[in-house]
DNA sequence: GGTGCGTCCTCACGTCGCGTGAGGTGCAAG
DNA sequence: CTTGCACCTCACGCGACGTGAGGACGCACC
């Protein structure tokens, strides 16, 4: 079973020129060509091209469709969840754009007059604004942050939710061996900073001990992680620099 | 109260760049300048940009949403009557794709495969295909068929639902008249043309009298239009068709 | 009174995801 | 045998901006 790019096309709802490109570009290479050098397409080649329209469709732009399916650590069936969480996400989104509309027709039988601020929350406040470019300022250059970036890109909130509450677990487990008086520098530390650094890893970006030491001292330094750390319980965020340190060291 | 491009940029949040190439195709003219060339931006100018973001956001080219914008008969209740339409009729699409992808994940695990169309079933049938593309043959460079072409492009279903109950309203006119005998050159059959022929103006495209007495020779010389007026009851196509005639001979 | 700095301006070229010919090949049917 | 169709490879074009380059304006602080 091969189909040529004609066929392909056919039911897949795009054009030839689409298909070439996307061998061009090495996105979609088909499993084999004819002698005459004609495009053969084999059911494999169906299937990436499902994800590809499907990620495409959702605004993914071409280079990073080729990251995520190409990832090795997404089977299948993981493609399904996370298409299906993303699509929620949207029509979630779409929702509340429709909600706003709503909203502006009552406003407007009404005779009110919004601010200009207002006129735009239809499409959903996402200002971390001052604080994002700080952090592009900062690190925009590197490596670290740029793959985070195309990571997190293709999260949905359910991805964001579990990282959370990794996180969260993470935490109460440090504070529980704060409240036993463990030293930071003892086996048990060391072993949970251990796993702090391979959870950034998983989720968020190559995270090597010289990166997460680089982190730890943050943690402290700026004290705008610290406020945030401290929230789940006083005194956490320089315990865990102390335990990321020495966890670092033992690795070093 | 008026307010310069960084400003507007950053709560419509879109770059500066966005905003001069707007100015640029003439799509959004900030309502004035400063004295040293400066744009500035009014009330006026942030409803029409939100309104352009809005539309951006459904993916309209530019280019169609000036049209949208600068139809006179288009106000802003209009408009946000559509624009729920337009997101409802999204949400939809979106729901039906995640429950496509819900049945993909049924069918994997119990380990079927999928004939190719099927995988591609995931983004809706919209398959009037090898019609369309003869469409496209017969009409691709007229005027009618482009201007309907970007008007029907922002119809909701809603739109689509109402103009299908007048065209069943009209056709159910058209068969009384038919069953009490009247003929199709009556003053009441002309009448009733003429009212479909400003029902295609309204809906569809700029329709005089000669292209419609085309559309009405059609109506019966292209057999699938026919059958699917006469499934309304049989004879109607040829009677519209004399009715038609009739009408556009009075007026010319 | 200079001297940064931040925001604004206008070119003008670069990018992404294709569309759209132009010109040529391989092969089946009339 | 040639006509037609589906395929091929360049290669330029386009929409919607991104991304500097190079310069003007305004204000704040030394």
């Amino acid at each position: 079973m091969s189909y040529s790019v004609g066929q392909v096309a056919g039911f897949a709802g795009v054009t030839v020129r689409t298909l070439h490109h996307y061998d061009e570009i090495g996105l979609l290479r088909p499993g084999a060509r004819s002698a005459a050098g004609h495009r053969r397409y084999d059911d494999a080649d169906l299937d990436r091209l499902q994800r590809i329209l499907f990620y495409r469709e959702l605004g993914f732009p071409l280079e990073e469709v080729a990251v995520l399916l190409d990832d090795p650590d997404i089977d299948p069936q993981a493609h399904l969840r996370r298409q299906h969480g993303l699509l929620t996400d949207r029509i979630e989104r779409l929702e509340k754009m429709a909600a706003a509309v709503e909203r502006a027709m009552e406003a407007r039988k009404m005779g009110i007059n919004l601010t200009p601020e207002e006129k735009f929350e239809v499409f959903g406040d996402f200002d971390p604004d001052d604080y994002q470019e700080e952090v592009e300022q900062r690190w925009g250059s590197t490596e670290a942050y740029k793959e985070s970036q195309r990571r997190t890109a293709s999260y949905t909130k359910e991805d964001w939710k579990r990282i959370q509450e990794e996180a969260d677990e993470l935490g109460n487990r440090f504070l529980a061996l704060m409240a036993a008086g463990t030293p930071p520098e003892s086996e048990a530390a060391m072993d949970l900073a251990e796993e702090h650094r391979q959870g950034i890893c998983r989720n968020h970006y190559e995270c090597g001990h010289e990166l997460h030491a680089c982190l730890g001292r943050m943690y402290v330094s700026d004290h705008r992680f610290t406020e945030n750390i401290d929230k789940a319980g006083p005194g956490l965020a320089a315990y865990l620099r102390d335990a990321i340190l020495a966890n670092a060291e033992r690795h070093g």
